[in-house]
Order: C-alpha cells, then sequence, then structure tokens
DNA sequence: CTGAAAGCGCTAACAT
DNA sequence: ATGTTAGCGCTTTCAG
C-alpha cells in the first residue's frame, strides 16, 4: 500500500467526518492523554487568567490541552477538582493551592501524576513549586515608604489565612525591623474584602485619630478600591499597591506598585510540568522569583 | 453483598489511589464525556477570560469540564483546535470565530457535537448564536456625539476583517444618516492594533488640519491608547470607547463607554449548549444583547 | 511484511 | 438478585 493511497483514504475518511477517537487510544496503560489540569481560584482574575493563558500556550507547544477549573479557595472544591481531572487521566497538574493539605494527592503521584504548584506553597506533599518573594517585595515597599519619612502606615489586607497575605505581613515587619521601628509604626487593617471595603477603610482611617500618611495595599482589589478613596478626597496620602495592573500608570493619582512577572511564574511552572511528564525525576525543586518596586509617589 | 461492605472497599481503593478512569466509560457510543470545548481568541484579553469563566462556571454546574484554546485570530489554527477537541470527544464546542466558513465542522455536527458560537456569527453552518448590538451600540455612541454638537469625528479601529469591526462602523454611518449628516463627519482611520498605535494615531490627528473634536475609540485596547494621549496632552476632545472595563470610571480624564454585559453573552452561550447537549433540536437561534451608553462626557 | 487477535477499563446486555 | 461476557476504538503483539 503505498503512502499516497493512505493519505487519499485518510482525506476520504476526514472529509466524511470521522475522527480518530483520542480517547480510545489513551485507554492501554502508560499512554499519555495529552491534556493537563489547572486549578486556580477564579478564572474571572486577571492574575489567574493571565496564568491561565501561558499555562495554555506552552501547553500547546507541547500538543497538550488545558482543562481549566476554578476552586474559588475552597479546599474541599479543590480536592474534587483535582480527582476529578485524574479520573480524567491527565498527565499532569498545575495547582495554585487553595487548601494546605495536600497529601490527598499523594497515591495520584504515585499512580505517575505529575503535579506542580504555583504561587503559594502545598502542603505534606513534596513537589515542585515556583513561587513570588511576597515577603521580599513587600519589605521593599514598606522600606522606601519608611524613607520617605512615612511613620503612620496603614496596611489594608483580606486575610491572613491565605500564604501570599502572611508573607507579606512578614515583610512589613521584615522593613520596620530593619529601620529599629516598632510594629506600630504599621497599622493592620484585617478584613478588607473587595475595592468598596478598602475604599470604607481608608476612609475610617484618615477620618479618625492620627491618620496615617501613607497606605500599604496588598493586593490589587484593594490597591483599586484604596486609589479610588485617595482620589475623591483629594488626599495626599502616599499609595504603594502590591500587584501591578495594567492600568496602574494611568490612575488619577501617582501610584507605587511592588511588581512581579506573574506570566513568568506561570510559564516556569508548566515548564517544570511538561519537565516531569518527559521523564524528569530528579529531587522537587521550589524556585522563587523576584519582586520589582516601581516607585511613582514623592520623591524624599 | 451489603452496601456498607461496598462502602468499605470503594473507600479502600480510593485511598489506595485507584481512580475509575472515567475515559473508559466514554467508550461506548452514545455516552459523553463530560467536557466541552471553548475556543477563543487569546485568554489573556479579559473579554474572554470572563468568557472563559462564565463558561467554566456554567459547565460546573452540570459537571462538566472546561478545555480552553485560542485560535489567536487564525481560521487555519481554529480550525486544526476543533478538530482536535472533537477527536476528545466534547459534548459541545462554543466558538467565538475567527474563520469565516465554519462549514468544516458539518460532520462533526452530524456525529452529535453541539456547536454554539458568541461575539460573532459563523459562516456556513446554522447553528445557535449569540451576538452583541455592535451596530446599535455604535450608532448610539455617535448619535451621543452628534448631538453634543460634533461635527469632526474621528473614529480608530483596528481592521474591518473582523466582524465586530465592520458592524461598528456600520453603526456610525447610521447614526450619520440618522441626522442627515454627510459620511465626511466621521473620519475612518483603520489599522489601530494596541494602545500604542491609537495613542500615535490620536497625536497625528490632532497634530493635522481641521483636528476632530472626538474620538469614537472602537474597542478597549484602542480606548486605552486614546485616553492617554489625550491626557499627556490635556487635550479637552471628547472621547468615546466601544467596551467598558473595569477601571474606566478612574481614567484621568472623562470617558463614555459602550458598556455591555460579556458575562451574560457568556452564559447564555452555554446555557443554550447544554440545552442541546441535554437534547433540544429545535432550529438554530440567534440572540443579540443590547448595549448600554455610559454617558460621562460634556453635556451639551 | 502484512494481517489477525488480544487487551486497555468500563458498562450494558446477557445468562445463571 | 448475582455473575459473566461482549464490545466500545485503539495499539501492540504475535502469528502467518
Amino acid at each position: 500500500m503505498n503512502a499516497e493511497l493512505v493519505d487519499r483514504v485518510l482525506a476520504s475518511v476526514a472529509a466524511l467526518g470521522f475522527q480518530r477517537n483520542q480517547l480510545a487510544s489513551t485507554l492501554r496503560a502508560g499512554r499519555r492523554t495529552a491534556t493537563v489540569g489547572l486549578v486556580i481560584e477564579e478564572l474571572a482574575n486577571p492574575f489567574y487568567s493571565t496564568i491561565a493563558s501561558v499555562a495554555a500556550e506552552v501547553a500547546a507547544r507541547h500538543d497538550t490541552m488545558l482543562i481549566t477549573a476554578s476552586s474559588e479557595e475552597d479546599p474541599e472544591a479543590e480536592r474534587r477538582l483535582v480527582f476529578d481531572l485524574c479520573s480524567r487521566r491527565v498527565d499532569g497538574l498545575l495547582v495554585v493551592p487553595a487548601g494546605s493539605d495536600h497529601s490527598f494527592l499523594r497515591p495520584e503521584v504515585e499512580m505517575g501524576v505529575q503535579v506542580v504548584f504555583l504561587d503559594r506553597p502545598s502542603g505534606g506533599l513534596p513537589a515542585d513549586t515556583v513561587l513570588i518573594d511576597n515577603r521580599g517585595g513587600a519589605r521593599e515597599a514598606v522600606a522606601a515608604l519608611l524613607a520617605a519619612g512615612h511613620r503612620r502606615i496603614a496596611v489594608l489586607l483580606d486575610s491572613v489565612a491565605v500564604y501570599t497575605m502572611r508573607e507579606r505581613l512578614d515583610g512589613v515587619r521584615d522593613a520596620l525591623d530593619d529601620a529599629g521601628l516598632p510594629p506600630e509604626v504599621a497599622r493592620i487593617a484585617e478584613g478588607v474584602a473587595d475595592p468598596s471595603g478598602a475604599a470604607e477603610t481608608v476612609g475610617a482611617l484618615l477620618d479618625g485619630p492620627n491618620p496615617p500618611t501613607a497606605f500599604f495595599a496588598v493586593n490589587n482589589r484593594i490597591t483599586v478600591g484604596a486609589v479610588q478613596e485617595l482620589w475623591r478626597r483629594g488626599s495626599g496620602a502616599e499609595l504603594v499597591g502590591f500587584d501591578d495592573f495594567e492600568l496602574s500608570h494611568l490612575m488619577p493619582r501617582p501610584l507605587t506598585v511592588v511588581a512581579y512577572d506573574t506570566a513568568a511564574m506561570a510559564r516556569r511552572a508548566t515548564e517544570m510540568l511538561f519537565d516531569r511528564i518527559k521523564g524528569d525525576r530528579s529531587p522537587p525543586r521550589t524556585e522563587v522569583l523576584g519582586t520589582k518596586l516601581v516607585w511613582r509617589g514623592v520623591r524624599r
């Protein structure tokens, strides 16, 4: 049988709409599904859609498709999604942990599912991990505020239940320690859930006794709310946000940000995953990516 | 064999990490994979990540997972992705068309793959479609500019190769017709590909003879570039953008937008898809969602 | 070198 | 009710 005939047959078959069933070919043990799963918190958030976009792009380069699922910060949902993805026989998983215990994944890992964590560390399961230097970034941000002379700094965060928030808070403390200043210099306002909550908190603090001269907003949702309220009031208070965002340079008042490269983090994590899928069995690594302070505030 | 024993066995099995292979169960004809495919242009764009997020959420309610793939406006890539998804036996496809001919999908549709198009119409394949009223939205926007007294309006767009752009351009013409004004009132600037291109074009037009008194930016990338340049120059020219975006109200100068509900479009499309998957065989429908002008400019 | 057959994991239809 | 078997679409192995 010649090659040309094969081609013609395949062409006719395709024309008639017969698609080979890629799932069936997967059945035999040891074969790949050319699918990886991505478990994030919420796809609607630009941070996660950047991750998803990069992961899909890298996966495509490995002829692999990406199934994306959102856990909405719910550890139980995360577990269910992970199991569901495993029962679909994904070759690997990229996980931004919602829960703090991932030992439930051990059997799947032993069965050959590769796992890489990103943005937050896993709990109870040694595996490749790619993180941002949250602590160092926060430290640098607060150090810059201190250097600009600020001694009443409000720190706005949602919940210390989230790893990144705890890390950033530790960075704030580091900066104060470094400067030999007491912890009271930073006033921690927890429970700021969204932009409107941030606006409210900023307002309350400015109206209270000894109003802060600077704000450190610990994620970009909070930053947006803080910008809005400070602008509305025409306040001259300094503002630094963790997480850069696309239009930060177009905000109606100067906004300093701790920027980091989300896409690079996702790229690295996805590449590590494909290294594993291709057979890399070296000990698990953790990589930490640096941050960069983009200062747009008042020079002291 | 009693139920308790079954449970215990299943529990042990689970504890040992034996996951049932959901793919194998799929093999018998007529069974669903509980997977749908989403083919968009680029996941990194907030417009598309909103769509993906909503589609995944609705799919999750139907115990279905979403595979997302980006065609990057390449019809050939779109075709490949669609075929790949079909060979993975997705139950259905959500497609934002990149190409203009989708007749290649006919065999798959006949084989039972359900397809819903969104944001842009398909070519050569009758199927459910959910669109935005691009023409009506643009018409309303330009009508408002005319009502505010503007008679030199620059229209900034990337390429009329994209359906939505053509529609919006038709809407501009409608508004001029309605007002009995000659087409020259709108000066069409094509080939504006990104924010920096938009800034450049705005600058060139303002520096040229008879500078426009108003700009109509036909998508939000262009809008952002135009805002930036008008702001930089302190220009008082009016600006209307098609596509709202999250921080539009925080821009450094007033910005009117044609807003529409991307999430609602995606929700409707995904619901239509699951109706089909569940057996709805009624004739294909096209639904058009309205837009809303959010005027933040000068009242005449 | 070509062609038949076994088996992957599961379910539906069968026989016991 | 329970247990057995055939077959889904593909690949690999083994026999011709």
